[in-house]
DNA sequence: CCGATGCATATCGTAAATATATTGAGATAT
DNA sequence: ATATCTCAATATATTTACGATATGCATCGG
């Protein structure tokens, strides 16, 4: 059986009648009858009764028929679906992102931005650490992850640099450094006691915070770690020392915890960087990245 | 597009490998890659990748795996589903009956034992008098119909006489008539007041009644005509007078009236027949009336 | 009784699917 | 690094079968 078959079934059923049909499908009657008949014959049921005006679908013909109609829409929805699925206009993407960077405005914007130019893509959001994310990444778990981490060196990992942004210091109101707003100078926050937060998968911030300190010739005095950045900053507003942030998260003011740009030279900036599998070719994901591209150039 | 293209694509996407899959389908490597190369053409959409070791879905490929499975399946199911009702054993069957033909156990038995045959036959009772039955069937709204009036002549409908049963007196308990039990000749009934049903549309069993008394030399005493046969035993009951009914009825018992056999040559006997479209041969339809047939003769 | 209608049958040409033979790209092994 | 192997792609040949043309046959209407 062939879909033709079943498309004639379709038509003559309709007409009641094979050349009329026939028409309908440019085609001769001869060939039309020929296909019904070879049709009922490989099922070994007469679907139609002949009559001296046409043709009658019988009782087994008719339900046939009803399965046939849905058959055939099925067929056309499912090649509507899988065309959109190849334009990346339908279909899914696993999307990761770590807790500080959905934090920034512009991450969420871009998401927003990809939700309504592709509203027939189902996007499934993770919240994880940079390292985990990657692993997942790898994984086939997800698709695409915004990061903090530079995971320079790992091979078939993809990464796109988004937005630089400065550290910032939050410290505990009461502190005589929360009584100014205005930038702060390293020098001043070198002596602070300091709370940094150090993920056991992903010391690459940590380190590099460190570096930055000795960089500019002072030893942090780091009294506690914490395991993420949100906990840091509730040690911070308990008065337990200060940190340093990406700017982005002084948005989320979170109460008795004070922020102040740094001055330093050079300034320490932190990177949201979106990374993809290089091997993966899914167009939803290449949409996904040039959405998130030309939102973050605007 | 053909079934084949689906199918062929359907073993591919589950071998992962066009000659494995050729395997499969008893072909040969290179044909089935042209078939798999004109679908996606067809479509627009690169359903594999190829990869050194075999293919490899897509994500278009994958969502229209999923689809062609469905489809492929409900064809197999679809076809399945109308052999079985080109065999009867599915379908509808829309069937009537008269309320005093209901009451006789054959005729549940035969229902009965018809649904236990083919439970896949979905059963459509009505009923209602007999010649709106038959107005039915010609009207196409019925397919077979239990009814108690004889219609010959009526040229489309096949009937077949399936039980012949007397007609029994139904008498007021209280009147001397309903004192015995025994037969009652019928020179004793002619004297009584008769309470006759008349249907307006199917006068014939009223008229034989009638005829049935004049053959015997009696004029009978009609004193009121109902419309219905058990609205005529309600009469009864309310002592209003006597009736004649299908022995069957007397099975129902309605309290206050009392029935005896009636004693007369030739008997008055009324039958049951069974009545369908002569132009219609459903298999549904024929095996029911066979059903009923066998399970009349035990 | 005859023409018209409409499905079935017969025969033929052509398009398309499959088979055979071979090439070529990429991976594995020596 | 070269050879070999794997497996899909390409080229050409063959066969199948779909559809077209011509015709037959049954039924209905005038």
């Amino acid at each position: 059986m062939e879909l033709r078959h079943l498309r004639y079934f379709q038509v003559v059923a309709e007409e009641g009648h094979i050349t009329r049909a026939s028409e309908r499908l440019s085609m001769r009657q001869p060939p039309l009858s020929l296909q019904i008949k070879a049709l009922e014959r490989e099922l070994g049921v007469q679907l139609f009764r002949r009559l001296p005006r046409g043709v009658e679908l019988t009782d087994a013909g008719a339900t046939f028929y009803t399965d046939v109609c849905a058959l055939l829409a099925g067929l056309d929805q499912a090649v509507a679906k899988t065309q959109r699925v190849a334009r990346g206009e339908a279909g899914h993407l696993a999307l990761g992102f770590t807790s500080s960077v959905i934090a920034h405005p512009a991450v969420k914007l871009a998401i927003k931005a990809y939700r309504a130019a592709y509203p027939d893509v189902t996007l499934n959001l993770t919240e994880d650490g940079s390292s985990d994310l990657v692993d997942a990444l790898d994984a086939y778990r997800l698709d695409v992850a915004f990061i903090r981490s530079d995971i320079r060196g790992h091979a078939p990992i993809r990464q796109i640099k988004l937005i630089e942004e400065p550290v910032v210091l939050a410290c505990p109101e009461g502190l005589p450094l929360a009584a100014e707003d205005g930038p702060v100078p390293i020098e001043d926050i070198a002596g602070q006691p300091l709370v940094l937060y150090r993920r056991t998968a992903g010391p690459k911030l940590y380190d590099r915070i460190i570096a930055w300190f000795e960089a500019q010739g002072f030893e942090p005095q780091i009294i506690q770690e914490a395991p993420r950045v949100d906990t840091a900053l509730n040690l911070v507003a308990a008065g337990m020392g200060v940190t340093v942030v990406p700017r982005s998260l002084a948005a989320a003011h979170l109460e008795g915890v004070h922020y102040r740009e740094i001055v330093a030279d050079p300034p320490m900036v932190e990177a949201i960087t979106l990374v993809a599998r290089k091997s993966d070719p899914s167009l939803a994901l290449r949409n996904f990245i040039k959405t998130v591209q030309s939102q973050m150039s605007v």
